[in-house]
DNA sequence: GATTGTATTCTTGTATACAATTATATCTCT
DNA sequence: AGAGATATAATTGTATACAAGAATACAATC
């Protein structure tokens, strides 16, 4: 593992918190790979750091089944193959399902003026083909979805899953040729939460989910 | 909080393990309410150990979502209402259905002995008329699909899933009347296994789990 | 040459010590 | 008495120290 010139040091974060990131980036990314072992004293090396914050991004990380840890023996990197991203996709979209679902009955009014201003945004950038301001204001209106659906555990993981997609997509730019297909596919579920209708949203979320992983290729 | 007299200690497993378990218990059995702060120190008196251990089982826990920390000022209690629990439901079976889906798809021949061993203890035990031992060879089927899933997030997260609901059920013993409706939902998706039929197998646990929430009620 | 037993080294698991931030209590002033 | 400021105490965040287990190296034996 190849030393970092400067501190991952973020006024007010614990750096527990900065570690557990970092190395969650590395391992989708693949720059750790599946198998490797993963030594606490290379990691506080190379970030230039105690042991203590440390092992608390290491459980966080083996919690989230991305390392495996041997008691007394260490920690091996364990990854993604694939096929786990494949079924990510699948997984993604169960849960997506559900949280259009919920949202639609639970959306407060104040997070329903933050969805319209989030899909007037899309239209705009759309209109202005700015590819990667899409992809943001993308993120976003699904994240504002997963608050509506008023569930924590579902936000977290829903969060969790778009951060893993991102980070293993090969190509991030991959919406270039299709601005106007996902603006039609976020505009139905939009539709969906202005007529507060959960069947409708449910279907264009699956419908847009589907797509989205055939555009991801 | 009440102080232990005994240890928790368990030979070969990391005491961060066995706190985070035994917190993660008392927050979804209701011990520890929601909005109650988490002192390290009460934590560490109460088990008689050093704040390390505890403080990467409070990352664990805040990574679940079951606490919430506060930089510098430490960790609250979040817990699952009512609405939590009953999504939790829905959620798990999202994600049971995927599993089958799966599990049917990619399941081994030494993994298929074993549902099939799995599946004629309930067969026995339903005739003998044991509902804790129906409890406990029923979670073991699950976790056997889950297994043969091979999606490692999915199983883990399953797993997790069973044991919330485990935890959070008020009467772990709601069995004792269903125990023969419980051994044909499972015949049908032990069938659907062996005639590889995955549609078969999605109905099935859909149902299986509609009617094991509608049975927790 | 292969294997087993032992000593050494290295790594992880835990405890303690220190630093920094926040909460609380006390005191002063109006 | 109440508001604000300061000092003290308590709590968290991080670093270091120590203990226990595992891996490695090496010697002795077959």
């Amino acid at each position: 593992m190849e030393k970092v010139s400067s501190s991952i040091r973020i006024t007010g974060q614990p750096l527990s918190e900065s570690i557990f990131i970092e190395l969650r980036s590395a391992i989708l990314r693949g720059k750790l790979r599946p198998g490797e072992k993963l030594s606490e004293q290379q990691v506080c090396d190379k970030f230039g750091l105690s042991r203590t914050p440390v092992r608390e991004a290491f459980r966080q990380l083996e919690l989230e089944g991305l390392i495996e840890t041997i008691p007394n023996r260490g920690a091996f990197v364990v990854g993604l193959s694939k096929r786990d991203i494949e079924d990510l996709y699948e997984m993604r979209k169960a849960y997506e399902i559900l949280a259009v679902k919920w949202a639609i009955e639970r959306i407060t009014k104040e997070e329903m003026e933050k969805l319209e201003e989030a899909y007037e945004f899309m239209e705009f950038y759309t209109m202005k083909k700015e590819a990667d301001k899409m992809l943001n204001i993308n993120m976003q209106f699904h994240n504002l979805i997963y608050k509506a659906s008023h569930n924590r555990m579902l936000e977290h993981t829903l969060s969790t899953y778009q951060f893993y997609l991102k980070e293993t997509e090969s190509n991030s730019a991959y919406l270039d040729g299709y601005l106007e297909e996902v603006l039609k596919e976020h505009k139905q579920i939009y539709d969906a939460f202005v007529e507060k209708d959960t069947e409708k949203g449910m279907a264009a979320a699956a419908m847009h989910l589907d797509n989205a992983k055939a555009r991801a290729k």
